[in-house]
DNA sequence: CGAGTGATCAGCT
DNA sequence: GCTGATCACTCGA
């Protein structure tokens, strides 16, 4: 098997979307393993991307190393967290949509107070922020870093991934691409819509 | 299903 | 410097 960093550094974003399916993503203490992704392409190939009409003051990090976080606000409210990939110019990046408690469940269900079962804890990108308490603060960091206060650490390959189209992009914007990666045995824990 | 939230950026002036 | 469209979403009806 490749190394994990290799797989992050790969020029295609679902290799290194693969890699970070079942990964860990910790933060103060939280830690939870990622049930699902989305892979998203530089170099202009996908419209999809926050990379796509070039690099600006917004995505600069996108454009840096891989292995580091991309942290955005978006519709107002919610702090969404990627994963840069590819070689460095490439801005690839991975999207984390969803993710498993492993600990402190208490904390997190402050975090959340609105969730009303734990399958709304982490089950959507906006929604995993908020439960890691990721912000505009954490974009940037090394996440390979230990001593980086948020954590990226490879999990066991996933078994069985469930392929499907990303979410919330209009058509013409990549939306037909079979880029958004489940692990089929953590379904309790995945967005909907529920792929197939 | 619709409302709501605010940063970002292209395209103007 | 301003405006308006856009946005990879969530919550409560």
């Amino acid at each position: 098997m490749r190394g994990f960093f290799a797989a992050l550094s790969s020029e295609d974003p679902l290799e290194s979307a693969r890699a970070v399916l079942g990964a860990t993503i910790e933060h103060e203490g939280i830690r939870c393993r990622i049930v699902e992704v989305e892979a998203y392409s530089g170099c202009g190939r996908d419209p999809g991307s926050h990379s796509h009409r070039g690099q600006t003051k917004r995505n600069a990090v996108m454009f840096g190393p891989p292995g580091h976080s991309y942290v955005y606000f978006n519709y107002g409210m919610y702090w969404l967290l990627n994963v840069v990939c590819g070689p460095v110019g490439r801005a690839n990046a991975v999207l984390l949509r969803a993710a498993q408690p492993l600990n402190e469940l208490e904390t997190v269900r402050d975090r959340r107070p609105k969730a009303r079962t734990d399958h709304d804890l982490m089950s959507g990108p906006g929604r995993l922020g908020q439960a890691l308490g990721v912000t505009g603060a954490h974009t940037g960091l090394c996440l390979l870093d230990p001593s980086s206060p948020l954590r990226l650490r490879p999990g066991e390959p996933v078994e069985r991934v469930i392929v499907g189209t990303r979410i919330g992009l209009a058509e013409g914007k990549g939306h037909d691409l079979p880029w958004r990666l489940v692990d089929a045995d953590a379904l309790a824990w995945v967005s909907k819509p529920h792929p197939k």
